[in-house]
DNA sequence: GGAATGAATGAAACCGGTTACATTGCTACT
DNA sequence: AGTAGCAATGTAACCGGTTTCATTCATTCC
């Protein structure tokens, strides 16, 4: 089949460790030798195998990604982020799809183990015994999640988390400013960790401001999803809608549009993760970044560093766009686009 | 470190040829030693190293995946699809991001040979003798594109592409039929496949109809891609455009929205791919509907069929919903909203 | 000149599985 | 009873690299 270094030591009539050393640079070759049996090796077309060094080495120059769902752009641009600083490094990825199920989380950790040097979980949405169990194993980077504060973390776990507490203090603040008292959450999948973060800095600033705040949830944290919990939404009482992600905040505004309910006139709508190009949503969306690449970025390095940094952080903030303005039912002028708001 | 095959026959008190055969069920073992070896299996938590395996029987478990772009929701449903039909099957992917560049794209499919099964190269932007080059050395399925007619093709390259003309076709006519003498396309990278489909359709359907058609491109078909691109049409002389995929028709849509030309009443756009969640654009888009899931999932059934199925092909059809319109400056009645539009 | 030093290279073990071939032991047939 | 035939199991080679240890040979120092 392919050619092999037998066959490269052969032609140049070396042993194979001579040809061994000669491509890898691993030890002092001579010059004529190693001249010799690198362009024999290029005559031949020779590359080694990944399989037969990995098995002698110990590793694979391979990483295994999981993530919950690969369609969605949050985790996408985390993926194509970790693909060009690892591919730059030769490095290759492993890809994996969740859907979300646990289960199926723990089979797809079982076939990447031995074939991987590590392995990167984005939301994983596992237990922590479980992530534990698994970076007995090989090293793990748990992005966007967080292992609870007492859990005793093993060698090899790195957690890299977005801070979301400044943005959404910020959004809420944000809403209260603009006159806003009755808002709603729309939150994630019940297992997700940033979901609980979310939660939980929205009650507390919320409770903080005395603004009262709603949550429901979507199980599916996409754009159909966020159409779809709308239904959860109680347009009457609630004059802002804070949305898991920006995926189900568009749904949420394709939805709103659909029922003749004006944004942000008649319903503010923030969303999170400024991962829509700007100008796709219309209008465009209010939203907490906390950038995936970033994320992505993060989790590389953790990956790369031998030292292995334990936790990482990616900073959050609003950014303030077209779909929010003064509350409904307050006569005044908006403060993003100028037009006047009457009862 | 992970527990080997010799410790699970040395705890077993049989030889590792047994212990092979007893847990792969690959030949005759007496059943209470089968039960005893996969006892002891299971009590040392024993599970197989695919390296060790991939190197004896020369099968690795796993596909390479190399696409041009992973954010980009055409492909990420292709890789979505192709990641559920062959994660089922226990096989992994490794995944590659060329960024639409023929180099990278080479390098990529070197790291992968020897540690894949199979390479499903998705819209390569290689020369036909590269790819026929890759397929000498192990299976190939290229999606999203086909090798020139005269190519004498490989054993084992499989071709599964989009049959984009009756789509387009339609579009023309459908055009035609609301009054459009004028159209532009905004046409994808210089050395896209289905661009030129789509740029030969499209011109051979114009000239049939006597319709002017003016080409354009943009070498980034994505959202900021499609709003530059508005700049390359002239939108005085043209009422209709045609965009590479979704992702450019919505950047258009976007740029035209902020240029205050009306979509449709003013100009009608249809995209291509129907990639978007309905209800994400809005107007909501006409689009040619050639969906990159079923391309997934054709990809997957040629890896699988050990025959490789060597050609497939995907239809396409237009699917009418509200970016379309009577053409402008003609007094009449929308075809589609039932709203008067005149001159 | 002889021994110590060290550089270049080769032989062989090893990584963790699979499998061709050899061996053992039992059944069944003549 | 002797042997052919077959099922269960063991031995060892093999996949394609890396690496330890041994060997060879030239240099240098005393």
């Amino acid at each position: 089949m392919a050619t092999t270094i037998r066959q490269v030591a052969t032609a140049a009539g070396v042993s194979v460790a001579t040809a061994s050393r000669a491509l890898s640079g691993s030890a002092a070759v001579v010059a004529s030798t190693k001249e010799r049996v690198c362009r024999v090796a290029e005559e031949l077309d020779y590359t080694p195998s990944r399989l037969g060094r990995s098995l002698a080495t110990g590793s694979t120059g391979n990483v295994g990604v999981i993530l919950p769902d690969v369609t969605n752009p949050f985790y996408t641009s985390f993926l194509a982020e970790l693909e060009t600083v690892l591919g730059a490094r030769d490095i290759g990825i492993l890809v994996g799809d969740s859907h979300e199920n646990p289960e199926l989380e723990r089979s797809l950790i079982r076939r990447m183990t031995g074939q991987v040097d590590a392995l990167i979980l984005a939301s994983s949405r596992l237990q922590d015994a479980d992530i534990a169990m698994a970076a007995d194993r090989l090293p793990v980077v748990l992005a966007n999640r967080m292992l609870e504060p007492g859990t005793d973390c093993p060698d090899r776990l790195s957690q890299i988390a977005l801070d979301i507490d400044p943005g959404f203090t910020e959004a809420a603040r944000h809403l209260w400013a603009l006159g806003h008292s009755q808002i709603a959450y729309v939150d994630g999948p019940l297992h997700s960790w940033s979901g609980r973060q979310k939660r939980e800095s929205l009650t507390r600033v919320c409770a903080e401001l005395g603004m009262s705040l709603i949550i429901s949830r979507t199980e599916q944290p996409d754009f159909s999803g966020g159409r779809e919990s709308l239904a959860g939404v109680d347009t009457d009482e609630v004059t802002a809608v804070i949305a898991f992600n920006d995926q189900v905040a568009l749904g949420l505004l394709s939805a709103l549009r659909d029922t003749g309910i004006a944004v942000p006139e008649r319903i503010s709508v923030i969303g999170c993760d400024d991962s829509l190009p700007n100008g796709l949503a219309w209008p465009s969306l209010t939203t907490v970044d906390s950038s995936s690449r970033t994320l992505g970025a993060l989790a590389a390095a953790a990956i790369l560093d031998p030292l292995h940094q334990r936790t990482g952080t990616v900073p959050s903030r609003l950014i303030v766009r077209e779909s929010t303005a003064q509350r409904w039912g307050r006569a005044a002028t908006s403060v993003h686009t100028g037009t006047s708001v009457v009862t």
